[in-house]
DNA sequence: AAAGCCGCCAACCGCTCCTCG
DNA sequence: GCGAGGAGCGGTTGGCGGCTT
C-alpha cells in the first residue's frame, strides 16, 4: 500500500502558474479569505492541488511580498538567525518582513551556503559536519536547547509570516505580553530562547526596543513606524545578546 | 551561431504536526 | 484516547535563462 496522495493526481494541473490561474486564486482568497485549501480547488474553479494553491499564494500572490534582491541587512539577519535557529526557514522568514521561507531557503542554498564566513564557517548541512569545532558544539548545544522545548507561540510566528507584515493580530493581543514581562522571563530563563524567538517582536513597545539595543538606558520613545523601520537592526542586536546568553 | 554547462528559483513531494469528530 | 483529514514545513527537483566554449 502506497501513501495516499494529498489530492487526486488525475485532472490536477502541475507546473508554472498562468496569469489567469493567479487571478482566480487571488480573487477567491480576496472574497473568502485564506484557509480551506483543499476545498478551494473546487470552489475557485482551479485545476490545482490545494497545497499548490497555498504555496502559490504564500510565496507569490500574498500582499506585502517584497520582491527583488536580498539586502545586506537582510543577509546579515538571515545568517544570524540561521546560526541560532538552524534550517527553520519559516521562523526565520517570520522575522524578515516581506520575505518568504521558500525565498530565504533558496537564497541560503544558492548564496550563503557556499559563502565562507569569516571565522565562522557555516556548512550546508550542519548535521553532517563533525562537531570538533567548539563553535559547532556551541551551536548544537543551542539547537538541543531549541529542540527540547515546546512551541510557545508558533502560531503567532506563522501568522506573522503569512501576513508578511508587522501588523498586530487578534491572537497576539490575546497574549497580552508586555515587553517588560517578556524580557524578564527571558532574562531569568523562565522562558527559553526558542520561546522568546517565537514571540511576536513586532508588537513590542519602546521599552523592548530599548532593551534589545542596549539595556534599559534607552528612553527615547519609538513610534510604531520607527520600530518597524528599525526592526532589522534591533533584531540583529538582539541575536548578539541571545548568543551571549547561550554561552 | 550553436551546443553544453551552470545557477537560480518556482514548484513539487513527503513527512510531521495539529485539529476535530 | 484514537484515527482521519487538513495544514505547514523543509528537502528536492526540474525548467529556464544566462554564460562559456
Amino acid at each position: 500500500m502506497g501513501r495516499r496522495p494529498c489530492c487526486s493526481k488525475e485532472g490536477v494541473k502541475k507546473g508554472p502558474w498562468t496569469a489567469q490561474e493567479d487571478k482566480l486564486l487571488a480573487d477567491y482568497i480576496r472574497d473568502h479569505g485564506e484557509g480551506k485549501w483543499s476545498s478551494l480547488q473546487k470552489q475557485a474553479g482551479l485545476k490545482r492541488c490545494g497545497k499548490s494553491c497555498r504555496l502559490r499564494w504564500l510565496n507569490y500572490l500574498r500582499p506585502n511580498i517584497k520582491r527583488g534582491n536580498i539586502t545586506q541587512d537582510e543577509e546579515d539577519l538571515i545568517i544570524r538567525l540561521h546560526k541560532l535557529l538552524g534550517n527553520r526557514w519559516s521562523l526565520i522568514a517570520g522575522r524578515i518582513p516581506g520575505r518568504t521561507d521558500n525565498e530565504i531557503k533558496n537564497y541560503w542554498n544558492t548564496n550563503l551556503c557556499k559563502k565562507p564566513l569569516p571565522n565562522n564557517f557555516v556548512p550546508c548541512r550542519p548535521s553532517e559536519e563533525a562537531s570538533s569545532d567548539p563553535q559547532q558544539e556551541q551551536q548544537s548545544k543551542a539547537e538541543d536547547k531549541l529542540s527540547n522545548v515546546p512551541k510557545y507561540n508558533n502560531q503567532n510566528a506563522e501568522s506573522e509570516s503569512s501576513e508578511g507584515s508587522l501588523s498586530s493580530s487578534a491572537t497576539r493581543e490575546e497574549e497580552d505580553y508586555s515587553s517588560h514581562d517578556l524580557w524578564m522571563n527571558f532574562y531569568t530563563r523562565e522562558m527559553s530562547l526558542s520561546q522568546f524567538l517565537d514571540t511576536d517582536f513586532s508588537n513590542m513597545s519602546n521599552l523592548f526596543a530599548g532593551v534589545i539595543v542596549g539595556g534599559y538606558s534607552s528612553t527615547k520613545p519609538m513610534h510604531d513606524d520607527d520600530v518597524e523601520a528599525d526592526f532589522g537592526a534591533q533584531l540583529a542586536a538582539f541575536t548578539d545578546l541571545a548568543e551571549e546568553w547561550i554561552m
